[in-house]
DNA sequence: TACCTCGATGTAAGCGGTTACATCGAGACG
DNA sequence: CGTCTCGATGTAACCGCTTACATCGAGGTA
């Protein structure tokens, strides 16, 4: 089933097809109709490899993620699959990577497939990146600290800055940071929020009281463990994504702590669940989503206007404080022990 | 960069040097060494679309999902992909479809882009279905009750029955249950296992005990509200899915009731944080990553053998009681209403 | 030496589209 | 009536790779 069939059943040539069917030049009406009738009574569909081939374009971006957790995964997949088949195009999608090696493997499989890539590579070197990508192709980061790149960013810096006024204001002053991965440019920015933060109010902020986290429940609630072991005890957690609050507020429960009375808790990401666990959760809202949807309009605005792609603008995502249950003044705290 | 100018550095032609990439006939060492080092030197690499369009394999599958709710979908994908990665695969996705209409569109414009097609369609009738899958492509459909074409399905049946069984040996007599979307096969299913698991124990099943739901948390919450005011009051609940689950717990927290020792909270798919909630979810477990998996080994089989394809294999994936900490005898919450 | 065999490599015809250019027929115009 | 213009359509080259078949040279055999 190729062109030349609907051609013949037509009785044109193949060439006059393919003009009706891109509809870029101009064919005489009866001419189009007899050519949609055959490919209708055809079942026609065209050979997207033999056209892409021929224009050299696949109509087709890619997305390359780390292994990241559930919630965040699929938002950013959804973001750019809304926005991409909006304006006709499809994803390749390659998640979970054990390794940054792998990853790079998989980046140069995507070569003459995609016309553009959306890559996050927290883990992966700026040098070995630049090193694997095909030069020519048009190219989002997504949460990445690189320069010279089209990138998308959230404003991490700003939301845990916010975060950690917030319970400063409630009266804290022993908050204890649960981290995420080292390497992760995401997890290290916020990190630098809630020092700097805490430096700006005049609060010290103790080693001891950053705990090491890897962005999961389990973490989390590890994390939150040894919290309640330091004494003295912090009257404030905050936690690098809403996974790990997720898994301290299990780990608070389980060890009879109450929220937010006896102990604060505050995430960042603010993925669905984060209003549904009890009490719901206080968090900076990253608009997870509309992250997928920008970095796909950058990068679409690369490929075709390539003239225009400056290499380098950055892109980005504001953060927004969600206050709901989980935190409270520490005063209310030390009713809750005279009681 | 084409294989052309690799075949004039390394002095050879280009089938040469396209037979030592694909090293399927033999070459001599020498030769293979050159033209080695020739793509090496040039950063050589194979242009998928021309390559496609000759072998007439695009070495990729396509998954069309509709807009399910995020860990579930992730999950899917994240099973597909790692088992496709490991045997060369590629895979192209689409979710997020408002409606059917938009799904078959989709459907259509993956002609020609990929090998085979893992499908979810719970909305889209098997008649139109069929109707616009190009019939020669491999394809496997997840959680479908359509019969003809392979399928994975998951033991929803078997689940509810042996959850809503753990309920009545708890001693639970009045069990609501929040249902899932009326067109959604693997919704029915559970209802039907709940129903029948219900009359064989020789419960009553009440129509107004049968909330409806939509799989998100809101629904769940919505239900559970409603559930508060029905008289006399039910003393478990059973949703559908984990989500409406954690809409149900946060409800019932909101509303002051505690759980389990005044109702009883059960849910369905052991999504990631449903061991998170407070109290940690009881739950039937479906190996998601699992389903993807194997619906990618289905798939890789009609695609490398077509001969066996039979169509219409079946392949159903077991799902297991977990107990957590949401269920307990009703005799608890008299004891506590006592008090 | 003539002939055959066989392994390594080159040649060229596709795969199914797109598109620059050629062609052709019909009015417009002098 | 000859020529020019222009719109509609056909022709054929090309996109980059694979592969059946042709070719070629070396070694084996009679």
């Amino acid at each position: 089933m190729t062109i030349h069939d609907v051609a013949a059943r037509a009785g044109v040539s193949a060439a006059t097809v393919s003009r009706v069917l891109n509809g870029k030049t101009v064919v005489r009406e009866e001419t189009l109709q007899q050519v949609l009738a055959a490919a209708e009574a055809l079942c026609y569909v065209p050979n997207v490899a033999a056209r892409s081939l021929s224009i050299r374009r696949s109509q087709t971006i890619g997305i390359v993620l780390p292994d990241v957790h559930g919630e965040f995964f699929s938002e950013v997949i959804r973001g750019i699959d809304v926005a991409a088949r909006r304006t006709g195009y499809h994803i390749l999608v390659s998640g979970s990577h054990s390794d940054a090696g792998e990853m790079l493997e998989v980046l140069a499989a995507m070569r003459g497939r995609v016309d553009g890539l959306v890559v996050m590579a927290p883990d992966v070197s700026h040098a070995s990146l630049h090193r694997s990508l095909p030069s020519g192709l048009p190219l989002v980061l997504l949460n990445s600290t690189d320069n010279g790149r089209d990138a998308i960013t959230i404003d991490n810096y700003g939301g845990a800055q916010a975060m950690t006024r917030l319970l400063a204001e409630l009266g804290h002053s022993r908050i204890a940071f649960i981290k995420g991965p080292a390497q992760n440019a995401d997890a290290r920015e916020r990190l630098r929020g809630f020092r700097d933060a805490m430096n700006g109010l005049g609060l010290t902020v103790s080693r001891r009281l950053e705990l090491a986290g890897s962005f999961t429940e389990e973490s989390g609630h590890a994390a939150a463990l040894k919290i309640l072991k330091t004494k003295p005890r912090p009257t404030a957690i905050f936690a690098a994504n809403d996974s790990m609050a997720v898994g301290a507020l299990a780990a608070l429960a389980e060890s009879g702590v109450v929220v937010p009375s006896q102990m604060s808790v505050a995430g960042f990401d603010d993925i669905p669940i984060a209003r549904y666990v009890a009490p719901p959760l206080t968090t900076i809202r990253v608009d997870i989503a509309d992250l997928g949807r920008r970095a796909f309009g950058l990068l679409l605005g690369a490929i075709e206007r390539p003239a225009f792609a400056a290499a380098g603008r950055r892109d980005r995502i504001a953060t927004t404080l969600i206050i709901r249950k989980s935190c409270c003044s520490p005063e209310i705290r030390k009713k809750g022990e005279e009681s």
